[in-house]
DNA sequence: AATGAATGAGTGTTCATTCAT
DNA sequence: GATGAATGAACACTCATTCAT
């Protein structure tokens, strides 16, 4: 009894966040609809509102969460490992999200492109410090003679973008590549190394 | 004067368009109220619903006016010219337009993100030819040994990706970089020519 | 300049009404938009109301001279002729009016189904003085002997009833009817002729 | 214990009905609004749009059981009964449906009036049959010498008019007739059996 | 005499949230 | 825990009417 939540209400509480997570991925807060969501839930409108006061209170818990796996894998980079394959395995685990979590991805896009108004705190906070780190080890490798001398920031930026790309635009490359290309993503993998390693100019 | 459109009405519609590029890039369809447009344009709504028929239809004038606006680079890009210089121009042409119109570019995005419900016609039919004829002139490069062999298609995803995250996540860029970096779309088009054409490996 | 009406302003009048009526007999006073009215009557809506102060003095000058032409058949009967003779004309003389001015027939029985709001003193006034003294006709003939003894009232209102029916409620004859009888008018004068002067019983 | 719809629904859905019919019985479907309905059924207006989707449903449901009411005087006319007797039984039928729902009366003959746009599928089919059952009793008993031969179609339309329009009607008979005739339908009643079957010629 | 422009008061409908059970 | 019922605040859009020219 000392326990507040029962497994239950665990367990409900993940059903109505994966609802959440579909519909506002594809609407947006303001266009997802709670009656949406509890229909895909499969529950009754109030009886979702027993589990989260609103609906705000749903999508922040939701974003909350998302930060989470959002930064663990720029925590992974090791500093003492090699630089290519230390990047490359990281730019292959942003690229298996987006292949994997595309909607956790288009979630994020979306709140960022609205100016993020409920994740500004954690931009600035946990996301920065975990940035500048990076950063660290990568001028420490630029340093060492590792790595070529680029900004370090943008050098983040440029992976976030690419690799993000092929969850946020997947819309539009669908419609671009048509049927030629049926697995956008490994054939996105190989190409980014190629570019992050070699460049574009013929050797 | 044989023109059906008065001056005024010219002009209060652009009055208009630009009230709604601010407040549909903010916001979203769904998100952006007519309420809100008729305030930021300085109408009551009734009258700007004299000028456009509905909110759909101010939408949709604002994304194909901006679709016209986001093919044109891609014409400039010449076969007869440098392969380095014709794609460095057309990064520069992209980061220029994150520059100056951002809300574009947004409102572009969250188009996308939304599934391009209203914009998969164009993509599947102009945007997809001009990509076409995009990749034959990369081949053509590649083919004559002027452009390393990579995969053409994604070559220009990465170029639309890297740029325009200069104006889509914008907020995410000023959370990370602080006040480190004052104009990060400048520090962006070199580290862009960096990446693009020396790659990240040390020489 | 002693003339108020110049040829032109009554011409127009009557082109707005005209259009009035064709729009108010299909939607009735509320369903019908003054911008319809404008359309059918090939005039700005501005226009139409330097010509009728409003919606209303629109509608209630179709009506006035409305009732005017409805009035005039009973004017006509005639107590020194033959009360089969002027009974039938009486009939053929409505029935006319519903095979050429099926919508005015339709807006009077709009405007009464709603309760005559703005007809009722008409109503009270001038029809029931006219009613009033074709009762004291057909009484007459009663007394005399050349018309059966009913209910002169009621007499009176059977023949509107079947009458205006032939209008009012075409739609539906049309949907009963189907193919069966191109020219219901004509059938229906020589049924009225059978039913009110022979009646049902066989001989 | 398997019925979808709780006593409390049934019972709200019948107030809002009752509440349209008379609103819309007063002013069509245009001239009415969902305000007035839900003044009139003592209810929010969101509130009743929870019992019916659409002001277009409330509408669509009123018609449909009216039609039932409706048909049902016509299903009972008995080919084995006496012709007179039967006609008699089917006129006072629907002089007792215009005494006791005058407003379904008048709601049916606004949506004839206006064009039946929701309800032509219903006059075509199910009525139609109706009608052509009921004529080919007519004729039959026109066959065996028990009916004076007229058009058995205008025949129906004759009793339709003249019945209904004791209630579509109502305003202007109480016009013409003042305090004369404190209860028309009964003395409607006895004048439509003389005009029916002994006809307006004297004897 | 005519019209483009403007608006206040609606009008049907949606939706997050609350209440009662 | 769960649900049917209820509602206030919005929201897109309409329309008769007015204003300015």
């Amino acid at each position: 009894m000392a326990n507040k939540d029962t497994r239950i209400q665990r367990e409900k509480r993940e059903i109505i966040l994966d609802a959440a997570l579909q519909v506002f991925s594809e609407n947006g807060f303001r266009g997802a609809t709670l009656d949406q969501i509890a229909a895909v839930a499969g529950l009754s409108k109030p009886n979702m509102l027993y589990y989260f006061s609103s609906k705000e209170a749903i999508y922040t818990t939701l974003l909350s969460r998302l930060l989470e796996t959002w930064l663990q894998p720029l925590y992974d980079i090791d500093p003492s490992g090699d630089p290519h394959k230390e990047i490359m395995r990281y730019i292959c685990a942003k690229l298996e999200f987006s292949r994997k979590f595309p909607r956790q991805s288009r979630l994020f896009a979306i709140e960022i492109l609205n100016g993020a108004p409920r994740l500004s705190d954690e931009l600035e906070g946990p996301l920065k410090d975990l940035v500048d780190r990076s950063v660290r080890i990568f001028r420490q490798w630029m340093n060492e003679g590792r790595l070529a001398k680029v900004d370090p920031y943008h050098l983040i930026f440029s992976i976030w973008a690419t690799t993000q790309h092929y969850a946020d635009f997947s819309v539009q490359m669908r419609a671009v590549l048509g049927d030629e290309d049926p697995d956008p993503i490994t054939t996105g993998s190989k190409f980014l190394e190629d570019l992050f390693f070699k460049g574009l100019d013929p050797r």
